[in-house]
DNA sequence: TGTTATGATGTTAGCGCTAACATAATGTTA
DNA sequence: TAACATTATGTTAGCGCTAACATCATAACA
C-alpha cells in the first residue's frame, strides 16, 4: 500500500468528521469564529478539545502563503538593551497565535540582509528589525514585503513602514548638555562597539560640546571592540593618561560607565568631584552603584511593546495614524554628576 | 480561471524546468548532493542561482513531517546567563540550514509545557530546554518527540535524551567551602528568584556549612523576587541588621553579589575584611569591580556550543557516546574574599 | 553471456491546510 | 410574492515539497 503516514496527529479532517461538518468550516471556526454559527462552532470546539487538535502550522502557511511567524532581528543577544525589548515583544505576543522567529545579526549588515531574506521566504506576518541602517538591498526586500515592518530602537524620517524608538543624537546631546550645566570643563567621550546608533550619540554629544564651546576632539575615545565593564575601566585610565585634566565623561553605554567608575575607584579618583560620569540607557544597576550613576533612561520595554501593538493594529486593519513613534528618553541625574564642591 | 497565486517566488518546479530534470532530482541535489550526478548537480545549482531560488520551508516541512526548526526554550531573556548560551547556539547554527525557534517560559513550568507542545507541533529537528525540572507532561512530550532533545545548564542522572551543564549543588558547595577555607565564621546566603537551580546551589552551600560546622539557618535569606543589583544591595542590609556579626555571604548570582558590594560600600563596610562576598556565574563585570568579586565561573557559551554539537552529531547519525556532559565550573578567587587581616 | 547488484533518475500521490468558487438557506425590499 | 441581498456551509483544487515506489542504465559477477 502506498500510503504516506503523516505526523500521526489529528488533522482538521478528523475534527471535521467528529463534528459532522466540512473541513473548511472547521478552518473558519478556528480562524474567524464569527463566520460560523454558534451551533456548529460549539460542536467544532468540542471536537477540537476531545481530539486535542493542534493545527499544523506548516500546512496552513503553505496553503495561505502566510505564516504566523513574526520575524525579529537584533544585532546582539547579550546586550541588555535588546533583551529588555525582546522580553516586551515576547510578553506582548504571549497570548496570541504568533510565533517569534528571532535572528541575531551580530552587528553585521550583510548578516542582517541574509536573515531578512530567510525570514521573508517564510511569509511572516510581520517583521521587526533593529535600527535604521539597513543595506539598500535589505531595505528593498522589506519595502516589498507583504507584511507590516517595524524598525525599532531609533527614529528617523524615512521609515520602511513603521518606527518606534528615540533619537540617539538627542540623547547624546542631552548627556553632554547635562555635564556642561554641572560646570564640568574638560569633558570626554568613551565609546565601544560604535555601531550607527553609538555614532549618533557621539554626534549629539559633540553638538552639545560645540554649543558650550568645550569641544575637544582629543577627548573622544572610541573603539570597535565590544563593550564591557572591564573595557570601561581600561579606557578611562587611557583617557586620563592622555589628558590628566579630564573632569567628566559621557559613556556610550552603562557598562562602560560602570567600568569607568570602577577604574576611578581603583585609581583613587573621586566621582563626581574629580570626574563626572554619565552613562546611556539607565540599566537597573545604575541606581544601585556607589556612587549611583547618572544615565539617559530609555524605555526599551515600551519600545518592544509598542512595536507589537502597532503590528497587531495593522494586521487587524486599523493602521496606526502615526507611523513613527518617538518614545523619547529621560535624564536620570544621580550622584555621579552631583558635585559637592 | 480558478488558479491560486502562490507566493510568487520561484518554486522547485521552476528550477527543475530550467535545469531540464524532474523536481525530485532538484530536491535531492539540494538535500543530499551525493545522490545526484556531478553533471546534473552543476546544472541544478546554476538554475538555482539564476532564479534566486529559496526553498519554501513550509512545503518541505509539510511533505516530510520534519521542519528545519530547532526549538530552544529558556526561562528568561534578560538573564545574562541564558544570553551567553543563546549566543553560542546561534553562533553554532549560523552556517547550517537550521532555524532557531526561541521560547521564553518566564520561569513558569506550565508555560514551558505550552511552549513544548507548540514547538513539537511543528516537527522540529531538535529541542533544547533549560534545566531538568520539567513537568511530568512536558517530560512525556519530549520523551516521545521524534528528535534529539538536550537539557542544558544542569546535569542529572535521568536525562530525557541528552544533557549539558554542570552541578549547581557542587557549585554552591564549592562557594561555601571557599568561604570556610578563608576563615569566615558567620556565613550567609542571599538568594533571589529561587528557581530549582538556585535551590540546588543553596543545598550545596548548606552542605558545605554543615561540613564546616557553620550552618546557621537564620543567615539564609531568600526571596522569590527576580534578581537585580538593587536587590542585592537591599538584602545585604537586611541580613546584616538581622545578624550584625555576619562576616561573609554567598550570593545566588552575580547581580546580587555586585549589589551586596554596593550595599557594603554605602554602609561603610569593608570588603573583604569585614564581609567576604562570593557570587555565581562569574559574569564579565566581576573581574572589573573594585574590589574585584570572587565567583564561581560557569562556561555558558560552552554549554550552548556543546548542545548544538551533540544535536548535529545525533542528526548525522553519530550519536554521542556520553549522553550527559558535565562541563563543571571553576572558582575564581578575587579580592572580595582576599582578607588582609 | 545471462543474472544480479548498484546507482541515477523519474512518476505518482499525497502531507494538511485554505482560496476561490458554488450552493443552499434565510432575510429584505418594493 | 418575485427579485435580490446576505449569511452559512460545502466542493474542489491546489499551495510546494518529498516519500515511496518504478524504471532504466551501468557495473559486477559467475
Amino acid at each position: 500500500m502506498r500510503k504516506r503516514k503523516g505526523a500521526g496527529r489529528p488533522t482538521i479532517s478528523d475534527v471535521a468528521a467528529k463534528a459532522g461538518v466540512s473541513t473548511i468550516t472547521v478552518s473558519r471556526a478556528l480562524r474567524d469564529p464569527s463566520k460560523v454559527s454558534d451551533h456548529l462552532r460549539r460542536k467544532i470546539n468540542n471536537a477540537v478539545r476531545k481530539l486535542n487538535y493542534v493545527p499544523h502550522s506548516h500546512a496552513s502557511a503553505l496553503a495561505s502563503t502566510r505564516s504566523n511567524i513574526i520575524g525579529v532581528i537584533v544585532p546582539s543577544l547579550t546586550n541588555n538593551v535588546f533583551a529588555d525589548t525582546l522580553r516586551a515583544i515576547y510578553d506582548e505576543l504571549y497570548q496570541g497565535a504568533f510565533q517569534v522567529q528571532l535572528g541575531n545579526s551580530r552587528y553585521v549588515a550583510a548578516d542582517e540582509e541574509r536573515l531578512v531574506r530567510t525570514f521573508l521566504s517564510q511569509g511572516p506576518s510581520a517583521m521587526i528589525v533593529a535600527g535604521t541602517d539597513q543595506t539598500d538591498a535589505t531595505r528593498e526586500l522589506l519595502l516589498n514585503a507583504q507584511c507590516p515592518v517595524v524598525q525599532i530602537m531609533e527614529v528617523g524620517d524615512d521609515p520602511i513602514d513603521m518606527m518606534v524608538g528615540f533619537s540617539h543624537f538627542e540623547g547624546g546631546k542631552a548627556a553632554g548638555m547635562h555635564l556642561l550645566k554641572k560646570g564640568y570643563k574638560r569633558i570626554g567621550f568613551l565609546g565601544a562597539r560604535m555601531d550607527p546608533r553609538s555614532h549618533r550619540r557621539l554626534e549629539g554629544f559633540v553638538e552639545a560640546m560645540r554649543l558650550g564651546g568645550r569641544y575637544e576632539p582629543d577627548l573622544v575615545m572610541t573603539t570597535t571592540a565590544s563593550s564591557s565593564v572591564s573595557l570601561g575601566s581600561e579606557l578611562i585610565g587611557q583617557l586620563r593618561k592622555r589628558d590628566p585634566d579630564l573632569d567628566a565623561i559621557f559613556c556610550n553605554n552603562d557598562d562602560l560607565a560602570l567600568g569607568a567608575l570602577f577604574g576611578c575607584q581603583k585609581a583613587g579618583i573621586s566621582v563626581p568631584d574629580e570626574l563626572g560620569i554619565v552613562g546611556f540607557n539607565d540599566l537597573e544597576m545604575m541606581a544601585a552603584s556607589h556612587p549611583s550613576l547618572t544615565s539617559i533612561r530609555t524605555d526599551r520595554y515600551a519600545i518592544g511593546k509598542r512595536a507589537v501593538e502597532m503590528i497587531k493594529a495593522e494586521l487587524e486593519g486599523n493602521p496606526p495614524e502615526e507611523k513613527v513613534v518617538d518614545l523619547g528618553f529621560e535624564l536620570q541625574e544621580r550622584e555621579s554628576t552631583l558635585r559637592t564642591r
